[in-house]
RNA sequence: GUGACGAUGGUCCAACGGCAGGACGCCUGGUUGUGCCCCAGGAAGUGGGGGUUCAAGUCCCCCUCGCCACCCCA
């Protein structure tokens, strides 16, 4: 029977780069909370309307790329491609907005999207992100983008750019989309011909294109910042301004659109410029979307932003962390496995160390000494502890520091007091 | 979903259509109670299935997986 295998583009996280994977989680919450953004976990599948509702049918996620199921039968589910519905309906559920007028969430975890499996994208990826309901003024806009900024930083990252663009609400973006369609029409059989499909489906779409075809009439298209109307565009000026005003410097690019169908107002973008991620460059974004909670069925419009960033193409953009080796110790037994009372002292004699914090670790196959000390070797052991017959019986430890090789016997006592003291030296 | 490229011990890399080899790692011993360096020995491999051939790791087809690009997005 041939061995079994992980799922396409799904990937196992190994213990030596777990590591990576821990600090940046630490780093997000770390940060989340100086910002006072608090976690929630939601499941990882949902009734697969949460997502057709509220990210738009219409978008590539939730025509193509989701993974759905039936429920023994009864409703469909759907593994969550994002995270933003599932809050938005957590919130929802929890009544979240009666206990406080704005609520400050953040979150990490699995996503999922049936997609062909290429440098920093998988079928199963993970997103940290954070999302701010019930301010609609710039200022949270410009928080939000700023936190996401301080912790890709946090991360040590440099090479990366942030987009800014403003979609405007739903009469402006029913007005651009009309004069882009104006626009483009004319010029339809020079488009690719996805760009083409676009026209009627997602005109918007067609400025996100890589294609030559379509760059060439991009720059001649008309900008939505000239759809804007007054009170999106002061809010969209407050954005900015207060983004310089935090000194996180940014790009306006009004060709910006993004995937999902929810944002209104601001968008904004963080891509990477170190070209460590290949074709696919973008960290994360986000955006307002406002208009998301009466979506899924909120009796009130909620003023929403939020963003998400990739954890996989952080880790490919970040540098490679220096982490000094911990100090830890190992414990030996001058025995085979069968002499129970030199075995069992020695793993006594371990307990007691981990008791007093110390990472102690046991060969319990108890081979050769040879053999133990090769592993305490491996295993970047400060000191081995050595206990055979005759030290069992006279409660005394030989202590072996690896470093010069010196070795010296004294009582058990001593030898936890040498080890605790090697430890804070 | 489309296209390109790829798949050899645990890892990295060799092998003209003709005996599958090296390095690192791993195990044992050299030292019946001592790691690293050294020495000796050992285990372990052609992703799966068909085909061509006297002979296939090598050529052909299919599958699977990986990877890159497109698409899209994190």
């Amino acid at each position: 029977m041939a061995p079994p295998i992980a799922v396409t583009g799904m990937n196992d996280v190994l213990p030596g780069e777990i590591a990576r994977w821990q600090a940046l989680e630490n780093a997000f919450r770390a940060v989340c909370t100086r910002y006072g953004y608090d976690e929630v976990r939601t499941p990882v599948c949902e009734y697969v309307e949460l997502f057709s509702r509220g990210i738009g049918g219409a978008t590539d996620i939730v025509q193509k790329e989701m993974y759905t199921f039936d429920d023994r039968g009864e409703r469909t589910l759907a593994l969550r491609p994002e995270g933003t519905a599932s809050a938005v309906r957590a919130a929802l559920e929890h009544g979240a907005l009666a206990k406080q007028p704005v609520v400050r969430w953040c979150y990490l975890g699995p996503m999922f999207r049936a997609e062909r499996p290429a440098k920093g994208r998988f079928r199963q990826f993970h997103q940290v992100g954070a999302e701010v309901y019930g301010d609609g003024s710039p200022a949270a806009d410009a928080e939000c983008i700023e936190l996401a900024v301080r912790f890709i930083l946090d991360l040590g990252v440099t090479g990366f750019k942030v987009r800014v663009n403003s979609l405007g609400g739903e009469a402006t973006r029913a007005r651009y989309r009309d004069a882009l369609v104006a626009y483009f029409t004319p010029l339809r059989e020079e488009l690719s011909p996805e760009s083409q499909g676009r026209l009627e489906r997602n005109p918007l779409r067609i400025l996100d294109s890589k294609d030559p075809r379509d760059i060439a009439h991009k720059g001649g298209a008309p900008s939505i910042l000239d759809s804007l109307d007054e009170a999106d565009r002061a809010h969209f000026d407050a954005v900015c301004a207060l983004l310089t005003t935090l000194e996180v410097e940014h790009v306006v690019d009004p060709t910006l659109v993004r995937g999902l169908d929810y944002y209104t107002r601001t968008v904004f973008e963080i891509v990477d410029t170190s070209g460590s991620l290949g074709a696919q460059d973008a960290l994360g974004g986000g955006g307002r979307y406002d208009r998301l909670f009466e979506e899924l069925g909120g009796e009130t419009s909620v003023p929403a932003f939020g963003f998400a960033l990739g954890v996989e193409r952080l880790l490919l953009a970040a540098p490679e962390p220096v982490s000094p080796k911990a100090f830890c110790v190992a414990v030996v037994a001058a025995a085979k496995g069968a002499d129970l009372a030199v075995t069992g002292a020695a793993m006594a004699l371990a307990r007691d160390l981990r008791a007093r914090g110390v990472t102690a670790h046991v060969d319990t196959r108890f081979h050769s000494m040879k053999s133990q000390f090769r592993r305490a070797d491996d295993l970047g052991a400060a000191m081995v502890l050595i206990l055979g017959d005759s030290e069992v019986r006279a409660g005394e430890v030989t202590v072996k520091t690896m470093a010069t090789g010196e070795q010296t016997r004294q009582t058990r006592a001593q030898a936890l007091e040498a080890v605790l003291a090697a430890r804070s030296a």
